[in-house]
DNA sequence: AGACTGCTACGACTGTTGTAGTAGGTTCGA
DNA sequence: TCGAACCTACTACAACAGTCGTAGCAGTCT
């Protein structure tokens, strides 16, 4: 595939993290937001992990100015769905079927949020077919 | 720290996989399981990782009879919540809901598995309170 | 020009994960 | 009783992840 999937290490994510809630930035600005957060990491660390997010075609760089600024090349969405699709495929059979229901059933979700899955379960529901109607 | 939960790799995963499906096993008995899958790997790799994997509080073993025999000690579930947690707290602000939406809007549903949402979350919603409906 | 300051390149070290070989003990069948 | 078969303990090693330090270059301030 295009991008170096070589795994994402936990410490490269958080920097990655950076890039996508806070857009392009150089290795100063990405550790002064981690060093915000109480993430105390050196300069040269941030810069490795840069570096190494470059190298597995996650991010890129170019030097407008004085530095290089990095910013995202893969998306965040994409990311995201790997992980979970890992975990899917190791403890669901890889259908989240069971997974959503099993979150479901365990409660945590807000009134808005229930209202909010009412409304899209009825919308599936009427363009998969009617099940109150009867014709199978 | 103490317990050192300090992450299960990929490989030992499949390995601790086997025995929640397989129930107590030997080192061979979990290298067989494995070469049937079409995992090879030797003896003394599968060794290897049952060793670690007691080391890490995962299993545990006793010698009953010729060869040790390891079972389980953190169940699947446990280590499936975790590891769903992190992508949850990596990606989902830690709370399900928004995952939960996305999943659903993705499709991918039996009709059954939405029949199942549609009454789980009719369960919630009378339990929360009564939003928009009056009556049972 | 000299002293600073900030940036990148490169290397280094530690711990973990994936994978396996070897050495030496135990058991069982002939 | 002897050897084949099997078992565990220990060691090894490469790749990667996490973490920095140092050295050298470029622009800036005085």
């Amino acid at each position: 595939m295009t991008a170096r999937e070589a795994e994402i290490g936990q410490a490269e994510l958080e920097v990655l993290q950076t890039l996508w809630e806070h857009g392009p930035a150089t290795v100063r600005d990405v550790m002064n937001v981690l060093h915000e957060r109480g993430r105390q990491l050196a300069y040269t660390t941030v810069l490795t992990f840069l570096t190494r997010l470059e190298q597995k075609g996650c991010v890129t760089s170019d030097k407008s100015g004085l530095a290089y600024v990095y910013r995202p090349k893969v998306t965040r969405d994409k990311v995201s769905r790997s992980r979970l699709e890992a975990v899917l495929d190791a403890f669901y059979d890889g259908s989240p079927g069971p997974l959503v229901l099993q979150l479901i059933r365990e409660g945590k979700f807000t009134n808005a949020e229930i209202a909010e899955l009412q409304e899209v379960i009825d919308g599936l529901d009427a363009k998969h077919q009617r099940r109150t109607r009867s014709s199978p």
